[in-house]
DNA sequence: CTCACGATTGGA
DNA sequence: CCAATCGTGAGC
């Protein structure tokens, strides 16, 4: 008879590298959401893209900030900020204590639908986490979340590749495609997007 | 202190 | 193509 031990969260030590190192190694972890009733919603990362020091397109490119702040802090925190006014984005803050850099997470394979998620989404249940908006829509990410650490005892938390997940990446059946990142006016030609290939969550193709 | 704009999304 | 919607931060 066995017993089903706690699942492991992925560690800041692992996540303690630079960026664009391990934002295509998140790629087939999982996020996971826990709410106050103990309800679970779980989301295997199929799309990220990376931040790092020297890049312009990093919120923390010029100076370190308010918003920013979280982003200099030790690797395994949550970087969540606001867009347009209206979209919530999170990120893994990644890289030695004070490197200020982060991987974004962009779209996710959720195991269910939310049951808050409405009808028009519904009928599309693969397309409801693809793109870093909407996944955090779709989870109730928001920045009451940013700072926190995503290594465990938290609401919020990152879980390795499953050795299943390990064995069929091994045996080619996903694709891991390396591109430019989405949405930039800055760091345009920087190539650190990763996304499975023929993924009917990630957010967009190319 | 002001104000243009953004690591987006969904609809025209 | 374009509007929604508001916190942020660069510049005066």
């Amino acid at each position: 008879m066995s017993s089903s031990l706690p699942k492991s969260s992925i560690s800041a030590e692992w996540l303690g590298r630079p960026a664009p190192v391990v934002a295509p190694d998140l790629v087939g972890c999982t996020l996971v959401r826990q709410f106050a009733d103990g309800s679970q919603y779980r989301g295997l990362i199929v799309e990220t893209e990376a931040y790092a020091p020297d890049d312009p397109a990093c919120h923390a490119y010029r100076r370190r900030t308010a918003r920013n702040e979280v982003m200099f802090g030790p690797p395994g925190s949550c970087y969540v900020y606001l867009i347009y006014g209206m979209y919530h984005c999170i990120n893994v803050v990644t890289d030695a204590d004070t490197v200020p850099s982060a991987v974004l997470i962009r779209a996710l394979d959720l195991d269910r639908v939310p049951l808050w998620i409405d009808e028009k989404q519904r009928q599309k249940p693969r397309r409801i986490a693809a793109g870093p908006g909407k996944l955090c829509r779709a989870l109730h990410i928001d920045r009451t979340l940013n700072g926190i650490h995503l290594t465990g005892g938290h609401p919020l938390w990152l879980e390795p590749r499953s050795p299943h997940w390990v064995e069929q990446f091994a045996q080619g059946h996903h694709q891991l495609v390396q591109t430019t990142r989405i949405g930039l006016t800055q760091g345009v030609e920087i190539p650190w997007r990763w996304y499975l290939a023929d993924c009917p969550a990630v957010s967009k193709k190319g």
